[in-house]
DNA sequence: CTGAAAGCGCTAACAG
DNA sequence: CTGTTAGCGCTTTCAG
């Protein structure tokens, strides 16, 4: 492993070493003659530049950190994937850390990071407190969010409407004749829910139909936590034609306890989640919901962090990214009292 | 973001920047007073040790590279998850590449993870060719497989114990009372679906019962191939009355086939998959399975590398992991014609 | 167009 | 115990 460098190259050439970094960089100041032959030799001799040292110089490593609660999530591993690929295409590589939903470790992974010189860095946040807690740290380096900011501070994040997902939900379950809709599992702590769930209340004023709600205490939003909040609603009084939840993942949850309940889905009780992972789009699932398009927030985050790498006195950006409907097989329409029949 | 430098701190402290390195590197050769008052004067100024600086040097980056196919499949996401977390409390970081199932991305991440100079690189090779036109490279660093390699070239890998994988899920069947048991797309160029085959051919001639296999012609497991595949299954003649599917993505596929074709599982089928992937425990799957013991594949790979790193001319390891039968609902005792019952 | 030389931030002998 | 110094492999002025 006595890697070969640009000395030894230079020897076999006959030239100065600096002639041989020239002829790698694509430097214009040198004979296209003694290039080529450069390069030919580096060829043959198999010769790799060493990054390492080029960073240090550079004061560059073209390396991105991206930080995330637990990378076999699939909306965050979907994210990285997307991240990854477009990084590369840009010249970056990604070093990535779990913060394992636990703060201090995201503090730890942070630093670590920041010693790595990366670049740039780019979150999930493990909560909305995270934006305060490494405020001394996101000072040190451009950091891009990949989640809303409810405390107006001025950071660079990129997220989905989420606001807006939930009212075209509710929109839609009303379309179909729906009136009689429940929220599921709005958690009260989390910024992403308090969003879902203003537009859910929104939409339900708009359409002048009757808000319900069912709160998730729990701290996350897991198809366990759902089953649970399920099967205490199917055990109790229930009279609702149609459920939005506040995730793909409660979703998943309530379809199990529907069928232990003996609640057809979508016969019984239309469904709807929010998020779009790869799950919900599996044939026994087959989940309507709203999507998040991560391809496009993935490419959108790192373009923001490129920004501010190369600018990094720019102001901060916030990106807003549209959800989407995606109709699958969980809700149907239903011949509403009112005689509003859909299709 | 101009970074803080041990001259900085060493200037401050009023020593050389050589007492500094050693009170951080925690060297015994320095007063307990000096180092305490240092490593103060470093936390006051803020000061993180650049670890690229410190490469350049060491000629170790404590950088672990990780290429895989794409992070977004959950086996690859949970195998990913255990790595980084395990590799981290090792001192290491993750540098992720996709290789995208393409060969020749594959090669070329390996060459960049190489200039890089990651001290070692664990991969998920695209194929069994990999091993071939991977073996320049991988001569280069330590490297090691997650697995298996049919060729017999000197690698280190670590792979779960197919065969027996298979064997013991014929078995299973053979217990709950099967006896007509398909085996279920077979991908004839893979390594891994060989050795799954060969498997389930012993367990059929040791248990005295006809095999009966499915070919996939296909390049991938996914479940959307499994769908097609067994839409051509159920469309034509077949009175199995259990399936062994060479993946779970194709047992998810089968799945939704046998929904559509009104045949109920496990009722009129019972159905094993192989991998255990997290989809597999969702409620509404509740797949039996093969299951690869990920985390211990992971922790198992990454000692394996760390073994090879600080001796490179070790002898050449392979370590299979054995496979547990993880039962969930897909699969049910049947009274077999011989007046087996079981339960 | 090419060579010489400085220096990126740090570690590791080698002296004192 | 602490300071001095020589690089690690590369880019980049600055001279030729």
């Amino acid at each position: 492993m006595g890697m070969i460098t640009l000395k030894d190259v230079a020897k076999v050439a006959g030239v100065s070493y600096a002639t041989v970094s020239r002829a790698l960089s694509g430097s214009p100041e040198i004979g296209e003659d003694t290039r080529k032959r450069i390069l030919k030799i580096c060829e043959e001799m198999g010769y790799t530049p060493n990054s390492v040292a080029r960073s240090m110089v550079m004061k560059r490593t073209n390396i991105i950190g991206l930080i995330l609660a637990s990378i076999d999530n699939p909306f965050m591993s979907e994210l990285t994937n997307h991240i990854e690929i477009y990084a590369r295409k840009c010249g970056y590589n990604l070093m990535v850390c779990n913060s394992s939903y636990d703060p201090n470790l995201e503090k730890e992974v942070f630093s670590l990071l920041l010693g790595r010189q990366v670049d740039g860095i780019i979150m999930i946040p493990v909560g909305n407190e995270s934006y305060d807690s490494l405020k001394a740290l996101t000072a040190q380096v451009p950091t891009v969010f990949i989640s809303e900011n409810m405390q107006d501070l001025p950071e660079n994040y990129v997220a989905v409407d989420n606001r807006r997902g939930t009212e075209s939900a509710t929109e839609y379950l009303y379309s179909l004749g729906h009136r009689k809709i429940v929220y599921f599992g709005c958690r009260t702590h989390s910024v992403t829910h308090s969003l879902r769930l203003e537009g859910y209340l929104d939409a339900c004023k708009k359409l002048g139909i009757a808000p319900s709600v069912i709160h998730n205490h729990y701290s996350r939003s897991s198809y366990p936590v759902g089953n649970l909040l399920a099967e205490e609603y199917f055990s109790g009084p229930h009279d609702h034609t149609a459920m939005l939840c506040a995730s793909d993942a409660l979703a998943i949850g309530v379809m199990q306890a529907a069928y232990n309940h003996g609640v057809s889905i979508p016969g019984d009780l239309s469904l709807i989640g929010f998020d779009n992972i790869s799950f919900s789009a599996l044939p026994p699932i087959d989940l309507t919901t709203i999507n998040q398009p991560k391809q496009q927030m993935a490419t959108e985050a790192v373009d923001m962090l490129l920004d501010r790498i190369k600018n990094p006195d720019s102001p901060h950006r916030r990106v807003i990214v549209p959800p989407t409907l995606v109709e699958r097989k969980s809700c149907r329409p239903i011949r509403a009292s009112e005689e509003e029949i859909h299709v």
